[in-house]
DNA sequence: AACTATTTATAAGA
DNA sequence: TTCTTATAAATAGTT
């Protein structure tokens, strides 16, 4: 939507980075607001500027936590179904170049410091592979497509790592106690 | 950006709702991934349907809880800074209605079993009697105006929100493991 | 920050 | 849902 085309690769310069960043910001945080009034849905949007200013927006009245619960509080049955439809739907793709990685593998090192540490890196290779199958993927028909896909992959991850990450953050959480005893703390975004 | 200028207000009919937020969907995850790729920033997106449905959305090839780490990594120097900043516009908006809700008190009942829950009701109460001056704030000239002040509330919201989900996530990590330990589970969005 | 030529997103309707 | 088309909006390049 400019005079020109816009080819959808990172941008060269800085200058240009901060420019665009500037401009769509502002663009996709009205459009959140948007959705989340004319649909009345949960929408939660964070991003970081190309300067690192952390820009927050929360839909209808709720904290971020609000809604983040709400992703830990799916059924497990609704899990389970959509992890074994993706797995059917992985298991297509990677038929014919399947190796050691075995998609079926439940987590290894469970008892590990980090329990789920592996899985969580387990995934992350996994999607690493679907990157680099970008073809397969692209030629992929499957009326539930590469974005179902994706989308699948990303959730799955985030229950990992957030669980995983309530683990890292216990520690974090008793320095932040102490911090805020002397006062409150705030931060937010201007750019 | 149809037929006709659609009011931004709740949609009347669900069906209204579902097929707008079917189309928006569509919309506002391409734009974020847009603006990940072209200004290679970090992006979270994460909405639920009308029917509860989650989508997640997350660039630069980073898991949830990545991103999220970075708000609670912030500079606590920064982070105090901002907080001195929003205090300061806060005061003055509310120069001449002052009363019982003092801008400056620190959590009430810190050592209380839920050290955070205050700060967030605070949080809370103040979010409602800002949507309640929106007179006031519409006519707010700062340059660094409403926007920004709705943003700072939210970031802090956030912080205060997260640690204190943080404690009440203790509990369901290790009903989590268990169930972990019988299956991977996973969950998506397709709609 | 503003200004426009263009490209995109999308409201209605099928 | 998916597709089509008229229109409203977003925004790239520029000042």
């Amino acid at each position: 939507m400019g005079r020109r085309k816009l080819k959808i690769q990172r941008l060269e310069t800085m200058k240009a980075r901060q420019a665009t960043y500037s401009k769509r910001k502002t663009g996709i945080v009205k459009k959140a607001k948007e959705i989340s009034i004319l649909c009345d849905v949960d929408v939660a949007l964070l991003m970081f500027s190309p300067t690192d200013k952390p820009t927050l927006f929360v839909g209808q009245e709720k904290l971020l936590s609000d809604v983040l619960e709400r992703l830990s509080k799916l059924p497990l049955e609704e899990r389970e179904e959509r992890r074994a439809y993706t797995m059917q739907i992985l298991k297509k793709i990677y038929a014919n170049t399947e190796s050691d990685f075995d998609l079926n593998s439940s987590p290894q090192d469970a008892s590990d410091d980090n329990p789920l540490k592996l899985y969580e890196e387990q995934l992350r290779e996994l999607k690493g592979r679907l990157a680099e199958k970008s073809k397969i993927l692209r030629d992929w028909k499957d009326p539930r497509n590469v974005e179902d896909i994706a989308q699948l992959k990303l959730m799955e991850e985030h229950l990992a790592a957030t669980l995983n990450g309530v683990r890292n953050k216990k520690s974090q959480f008793a320095m932040e106690m102490q911090r805020r005893e002397r006062g409150l703390e705030g931060n937010e975004d201007q750019q």
